[in-house]
DNA sequence: AGGTTCGCCTGCGGGC
DNA sequence: TGCCCGCAGGCGAACC
């Protein structure tokens, strides 16, 4: 389930690959994702230079000159460089190629909440992308900022951090981990946060964050492979996956509740 | 308008 | 071994 930092480790992985290429090759095998891919797709990529890779949240951008390819991996989605001849399988919706390369990129998502669109213009104002809350790692994101829009918030504070239009990037495992560093309860109401509560919150996100970027960084070359990355980002997870298990701070059993139908994992004495 | 629930999907693990 | 069921989850849409 890629979040943040496998996109931004995507984005820094195929980027060489791909950026200053001309696109001369689009296979499209299946269309129908989260929404279906554009019938005509193929025509506007075909003869189109991707100028630019980079990211917006979840979203991947390449930037062409008439518009964008912008990708969302969903839950499942993966993005691959691979030999022009590799077999496509099941799952693997969308192949792109490049003149002058003997490698594709390959969009593969057996789930299909993903999605594979064509933006003209600027991809920043599509819809979906225009009322995106700031990049966690930004300097936008501080305590003054959260604290300001959690005013008036009843929302349990794990859905409010999760919510796209307050922050990017922030899916169920980092939104866990996040709130037990930060030491705060995933139930408390969102306006129940004071100044110190959100510098806790920002710092503990962009910690979290950046140390799974970090991580990812140091496999970018699966993103080349056949095999692709597995989960590397699993590995220091504290509470993610462990209710009932000791808490590693206390030793208390760590509590697991849904929130907004999702596992929520904490601490009750370490988070308040 | 904020809050909640739904639906899209497949793989996987557990129970029988 | 194989089937069925429930769960997992990003996130927009459709509700309340």
């Amino acid at each position: 389930m890629p979040e943040l930092p496998e996109v931004e480790t995507i984005c820094r992985g195929i980027a060489p690959f791909i950026k200053s290429k001309t696109i001369d090759k689009v296979i499209i095998r299946e269309t129908r994702l989260r929404w279906p891919i554009t019938r005509n797709l193929k025509g506007k990529l075909c003869g189109q230079c991707v100028e630019q890779v980079d990211r917006r949240g979840k979203y991947l951008l390449l930037r062409m000159r008439e518009g964008s390819l912008v990708i969302h991996l969903g839950m499942s989605g993966r993005l691959r460089i691979l030999p022009s001849a590799t077999k496509a399988e099941k799952h693997d919706h969308v192949d792109i190629g490049f003149m002058g390369s003997a490698q594709i990129l390959r969009f593969t998502d057996p789930r299909r909440f993903g999605a594979v669109m064509w933006v003209e213009g600027n991809p920043l104002e599509h819809k979906l992308l225009v009322n995106l809350g700031p990049e966690p790692l930004s300097k936008n994101f501080d305590k003054t900022y959260l604290l300001k829009r959690s005013c008036g918030r009843k929302v349990a504070v794990k859905s409010f951090i999760m919510d796209s239009h307050i922050v990017v990037g922030v899916g169920n495992i980092y939104a866990n981990e996040a709130l037990f560093l930060a030491g705060i309860n995933p139930l408390r109401q969102t306006n129940s946060l004071d100044v110190q509560d959100c510098s806790k919150l920002v710092c503990a996100i962009k910690t979290v964050l950046k140390k799974a970027i970090s991580a990812g960084g140091t496999t970018l070359r699966d993103f080349v492979s056949a095999e692709g990355s597995a989960g590397y980002f699993q590995q220091s997870l504290l509470v993610y996956g462990r209710g009932g298990q000791p808490c590693l701070h206390c030793g208390m059993a760590l509590e697991e509740v849904r929130i907004g139908q999702r596992s929520t994992i904490y601490c009750s004495q370490c988070q308040n």
